[in-house]
RNA sequence: GGACCGGUAGUUCAGCUGGUUAGAAUGCCGGCCUGUCACGCCGGAGGUCGCGGGUUCGAAUCCCGUCCGGUCCGCCA
């Protein structure tokens, strides 16, 4: 049970007359004596109320659930004798001389005094409720104390807030847009930014040289547990600042962020691995470095060996096979290999090999596993004593694209850490760096990997030339394996714009239509600037060491993004459809 | 678009190899008790077993469809 409290309250042993108020849940009699429960306000156990204060009594009485209340009376330390084992020191209760009712209240549709875990579409539908509760009030407290401690080390840093359009263009690429029709242009829609990328980036030109915002964002995709279709971004550009720059400054922001909230000490300099190193050794651009397990490329041991489920991926340039060594993982049983392989499977998988070490010094004898018959003993050996496995290990195998074997033993080794809770420390910050420029797609195509206004790290010519080739000035910072920002040294040259967009196959007419306006603005002399952008809602999650971000969300939405609260999205009458210049097409079978 | 899990009292769940009147805890209502703090004791009310269809003498239970919630794959420049 929440409660709050008005009126300044000095809490001590001596007697002292208060003025509170806050919800009450439960009502108790006693002896004459009416108990209510106000136990979350820190300190006081309760309050009792007198039989002989006639009027007090009465109010209490007519309360029958929750409700809300102000007392007036005097803090008392508990009598002698009352104080129980397990209560919490310090406790106190009021003594109340005054007690005024502000407002009643029906039965809460669920207990809120917690030892029930209720249902989360429950939580969504009554949230008023939901977000009195202790953990929620917590969350949103702390949601509030991140973002004034961002704005404090903005502000100080010299950034200025500037407001950008939440109605604004559609942009092709990138995330499903969400539209708005525009009720004076016949058939024209806004979009709801998917991020202020565009409008920072001219606000740069327009020589704001330190920009920041705590914006919405809107992406029209399918949600996840730690993905909403409107979310808050932490945006910050700027201008004249290099890469290491805007590392550096964010480095910084975060960690005095971690401190100020949480006291979380993060290390003076955070780790920084390459885009290729992350995906080698963890199958993942954000690595959950807290897990001390590895990939381990195996390639170049299986040339010679007659098993093709390993031999034909070792050989190919577009495949892999890795091993994944979880010490003392040999006692996992059937079962659990058996669950780990379902596990796999929805990543691509087609299966999970392993091969358990009982005994290293009776060789092949000591080991155990269903692939060992077809690798045979050298290649078996070579493989331990290149893990370095020792008696008790297990070894996974995955062999297949390298893509899938990526995902299907990065994803692993974070179900084993969590499982087997391997974690090695709290937290652990990473920037993952030197991007790829672009990737291709199976149909031959590129597309940027992180977005087409990002920097290569190269000249034209050699973009030009060898696109695949090219990495970019982007950095993404990843905590515990969630990947909280991501930002880059932009494009400023005009020239170079059009390069990429050539390369992403955006024709001069497109480009036009769709960008013409940044563009026109970089003709102006834009100057190098780059900038980042930091998921509020994940930073909130992992500071308050939740797992879903709806619980970081006074009002958020389901799985299939719609608000129990309020039920949206809703119908609307068709007056308003006219004037928007829309039909609703009937609903095909 | 796809895979998997769930939906039974206000809430959290059990029941599910088909079989009389669907149970428990908690909450709610009434009574008793009275220094309790997850108080205790007695009693009571409370259910379209998500919805629709099918199989069957009989369905919460089996089958099909559908809706809702969740986790994930695809998607998220």
């Amino acid at each position: 049970m929440r409660s709050h409290y008005c009126g300044k309250l000095n809490l001590s042993f001596n007697k002292q007359t208060v003025s509170l108020c806050g919800w009450v849940h439960r009502r108790r009699d006693h002896g004459g004596v009416i108990f209510l429960d106000l136990r979350d306000i820190t300190g006081i156990s309760q309050i009792v109320i007198n039989p002989e204060n006639k009027d007090a009594f009465a109010i209490a009485d007519n309360c029958r659930s929750e409700f809300v209340l102000q007392v007036t009376g005097v803090v008392t330390p508990r009598p002698e004798g009352t104080i129980n084992e397990n209560m919490a020191t310090g406790e106190v209760e009021i003594i109340a001389s005054e007690l005024t009712l502000l407002n009643t209240a029906v039965t809460p549709p669920f207990q809120l005094e917690g030892y029930i875990d209720v249902g989360e579409d429950v939580r969504l539908k009554h949230r008023v409720i939901d977000l009195r509760r202790d953990n929620m009030q917590h969350n949103l407290i702390l949601r509030s104390k991140v973002t004034k401690s961002i704005r404090n080390y903005l502000d100080d840093n010299n950034f200025l807030d500037i407001e950008t359009p939440m109605l604004t263009r559609a942009t092709p690429e990138g995330a499903r847009d969400y539209l708005v029709p525009s009720r004076i242009h016949q058939g024209h829609f806004y979009a709801l930014p998917q991020s202020p990328q565009l409008f920072k980036q001219m606000l740069m030109i327009a020589g704001f040289d330190r920009y920041y915002q705590i914006t919405k964002c809107f992406r029209d995709e399918d949600l996840r547990a730690d993905r909403q279709p409107e979310f808050t971004q932490i945006d910050i550009e700027t201008s004249f600042m290099n890469a290491k720059d805007v590392m550096d400054k964010s480095e910084q922001m975060v960690r005095t962020l971690f401190a100020d909230v949480a006291d979380i000490k993060l290390p003076a300099t955070f780790l920084q691995l390459s885009y290729a190193e992350a995906m080698e050794k963890y199958g993942s651009d954000k690595p959950d470095l807290r897990i001390p397990l590895e990939l381990v490329t195996i390639d170049e041991l299986l040339t010679d060996i007659d098993f093709n489920v390993f031999k034909k991926p070792a050989a190919n340039a577009n495949c892999k096979v890795a091993a994944l060594k979880v010490t003392n993982g040999a006692n996992l049983t059937r079962k659990q290999i058996d669950d780990y392989t379902k596990y796999v499977s929805r990543f691509g998988a087609k299966g999970l090999a392993w091969i358990k070490i009982n005994k290293l010094e009776s060789g092949i004898e000591g080991v155990q596993s269903p692939i060992v018959k077809f690798l045979g003993e050298t290649v078996t050996m070579q493989i331990i004593e290149k893990l370095q496995a020792q008696d008790g290990d297990i070894i996974f195998f995955g062999a297949d694209k390298t893509k899938t074997v990526n995902d299907a033993l990065g994803a692993l080794r974070c179900k084993l850490g969590k499982d087997l809770n391997l974690y090695t420390s709290d937290w652990q910050p990473v920037w993952i760096v030197d991007f790829p420029m672009f990737e291709e797609t199976d149909s031959g195509e590129l597309t940027a990997l992180h977005h087409p206004f990002t920097a290569p790290d190269c000249s034209a010519e050699e973009l030009a030339a060898k696109p695949l080739a090219a990495n970019s000035k982007a950095y993404d910072l990843v905590i515990n394996g969630y990947e909280v920002g991501g930002g880059s040294v932009r494009i400023h040259k005009q020239d170079m714009q059009q390069i990429v967009f050539n390369l992403l196959n955006i024709n001069e007419e497109q480009q036009q239509e769709k960008f013409g306006f940044l563009l026109n603005a970089l003709k102006y002399g834009a100057p190098p600037h780059a900038g980042i952008a930091f998921g509020l809602d994940r930073l909130v999650m992992l500071l308050c060491g939740t797992d879903n971000i709806r619980n970081v969300i006074a009002f958020p939405k389901t799985q299939s993004a719609s608000c129990l609260l309020t039920a949206a999205p809703g119908k609307v009458d068709q007056p308003q459809l006219t004037e928007l210049h829309l039909n609703i097409k009937p609903k095909l079978n």
